[in-house]
DNA sequence: TTTATTTGTGCAAACGTTCCCGAGCTAATG
DNA sequence: CATTAGCTCGGGAACGTTTGCACAAATAAA
């Protein structure tokens, strides 16, 4: 089953003209004459002719490819992200061709490999919450392979990235929480090696610190599997209610941490936020239609997204090396809705 | 910024020998020595060679990558048959390229081309709401270029398609209802062009008539555009609360609308299921965070994309044009909540 | 020894496109 | 009339790979 395509040849053949020629004519070179232009464009929409971009990314070495490493397509977070550079490379002529990591360093490493084997003409990348060793990406960032991160970043290469403004989102739910009259919060994060984790995790205790609230190491927990596995999060709340001392409200530093916490919570009956209130990083549009409606951050995904494509074609299309790297911030917003009510006076 | 990569020539080179033993020897060729094989596959490891596969798709007129086109990626049921489509893809040694038409038949179009101009060696598509004339798809078909059709699918072109059984799921959501005692049942469903749609309210019409209740047509609505406008799901609401007779139950005919009928519902300050109850297609994983926890049909979305992917990559490999397609139905699930609770007696 | 067969290797064409180089033509200049 | 400049156009190499064919060397058979 195949499937011919009309070729620069058919339109030489048809017109009893060189290829060289049809090419020119194509490209509106200056040196072919209009009569001979208007021919070939005439006959190239006759036949029907499409470029072939396998020809042309070989004689040109460049594919107009870009490709995407991301935990996972379908959390909210990065399918709007995605978005967001779907947008962009779209309008730029670009392909996006999309793997996923999985949370795993050996499928973030594979994933690289097939990707690089594709001879795609950048990448952008969302670290697994496995990977601290980044010198597969460092190797091909050496070589030339222009590179973004987003989102999960690191600091071992030297290229632009894009993320939230970590620091600043998690002290605004953990302040917000403070002000209602919390004191005793709990704090559900990812991995330790993520760098978003540390800066959230700063952010939080500046938070506590600012109210002059003493943070205790029992109120905080760390899901190495970002909350992939439902379990991990239990234990994270299994931990807080062993504390000496419950937590009065719980903090998330991610979409699936946010939801898994609800979800562990009502599967053991505790009542929010009259027993234990609730903040966390949410994407999704509905967290209004939740029981009972969550107050969350909000992170610019798509806004990410472009942003992120932009820096990356940038780099791809620019025709002198790059040395300064741009280090991009996007604010948060935070949301409030009652899974924070003020705290009642007991 | 280039990044040049080791090419079969640089291997010939190093060894002193020609190309084509380099290539023979790297395909395992039985005319190589084995010695020389030895020498060629260590000096590729050496220099980290990597077989182009542009220069190969140029060569063998396949470019190992397929297209989609789904109307939006942040769906989450169409992210989780993306995901379906990539598990399969990868370990086929296949790319995806994804485009989204945003339900506009336009964009469609647009995306059609932008994926027959990067010549792929297939296509999985499910259709845009605006789409009933499928001319476009029918003429690359015509060519030669497989196509697999998934979820809103056509018959207007011979070939595989796989989707829901979307007359069973909508009996089931609907005769739940009406077992649980409501018998003034609202429907909720997307445009009337789309294929689905119709197989849906068929299944809504036979449960209905199947428990002797008559149809009412103040009591189904449609929304042109999916309910990607919130608008037009409040209309529909609105439409219901002007009838005559309120209807007693809603059922929602997709994951944009069910969730576009909680939300309205509850603006309006309507409680579910106490003053209406609620069922409908819903493939989130935690409708039963939601306030009350909906009753929903879940679609296998990973398993509808794998299905499509594998139809396709067959149709792809075959060595001869196939003349049989198959039409394969999935099975729904029905998953019962509090928002549709057996009808109080009042 | 000659002939046939096997084994290992290289040459060159092909895929679709671009682009350097040069050729033929007309018209203008000296 | 000879030279040059400007305008069109074609030839052919190149991008990285595969593969049919030819050729040389080695071995086996006659």
């Amino acid at each position: 089953m195949k499937f011919e395509a009309v070729t620069i040849k058919d339109i030489a053949k048809a017109l009893g003209i060189s290829t060289s020629t049809v090419s020119r004519a194509l490209r509106d070179s200056y040196e072919i004459s209009t009569e001979t232009k208007q021919l070939v464009l005439e006959c190239a929409e006759r036949l029907n002719y499409k470029p072939n971009p396998v020809a042309l990314g070989l004689k040109e070495r460049r594919t107009r490819s870009i490709g995407i490493i991301v935990c996972e397509i379908a959390n909210p977070f990065f399918s709007q992200v995605i978005n967001g550079i779907e947008s962009i490379a779209y309008d730029k002529g670009y392909n996006v061709i999309i793997t996923q990591s999985h949370e795993s360093y050996e499928r973030e490493v594979e994933a690289l490999q097939f990707l690089s084997s594709r001879s795609i003409d950048g990448l952008l990348v969302s670290a697994s919450t496995e990977t601290n060793d980044f010198s597969h990406f460092k190797e091909l960032s050496d070589k030339g392979l222009p590179i973004v991160f987003f989102d999960r970043i690191t600091n071992a290469i030297n290229t632009h990235t894009v993320m939230l403004d970590n620091f600043k989102a998690a002290y605004l739910a953990t302040e917000h929480l403070i002000q209602n009259g919390y004191t005793r919060i709990g704090a559900i994060a990812n991995s330790e090696f993520l760098s978003i984790t540390n800066e959230r995790m700063a952010g939080y205790y500046e938070a506590l610190q600012h109210h002059n609230i003493v943070p205790d190491e029992g109120l905080v927990s760390h899901c190495f599997y970002s909350g992939l596995d439902a379990s991990e999060i239990d234990d994270a709340i299994n931990k807080f209610f062993a504390s000496k001392k419950r937590p009065d409200a719980i903090v998330c530093f991610s979409d699936k941490l946010t939801i898994g916490a609800l979800s562990s919570l009502k599967r053991r009956g505790i009542k929010v936020p009259d027993e234990i209130a609730m903040a966390g990083f949410l994407n999704y549009t509905f967290a209004e239609l939740l029981d009972p409606p969550l107050s969350v951050i909000v992170q610019p995904a798509l806004e990410m997204g472009r942003d992120a494509t932009e820096l990356l074609l940038q780099l791809i299309e620019s025709k002198r090396p790059i040395q300064t790297f741009e280090k991009r911030l996007l604010a948060p917003q935070l949301i409030v809705r009652s899974s924070s009510l003020p705290k009642k006076k007991s």
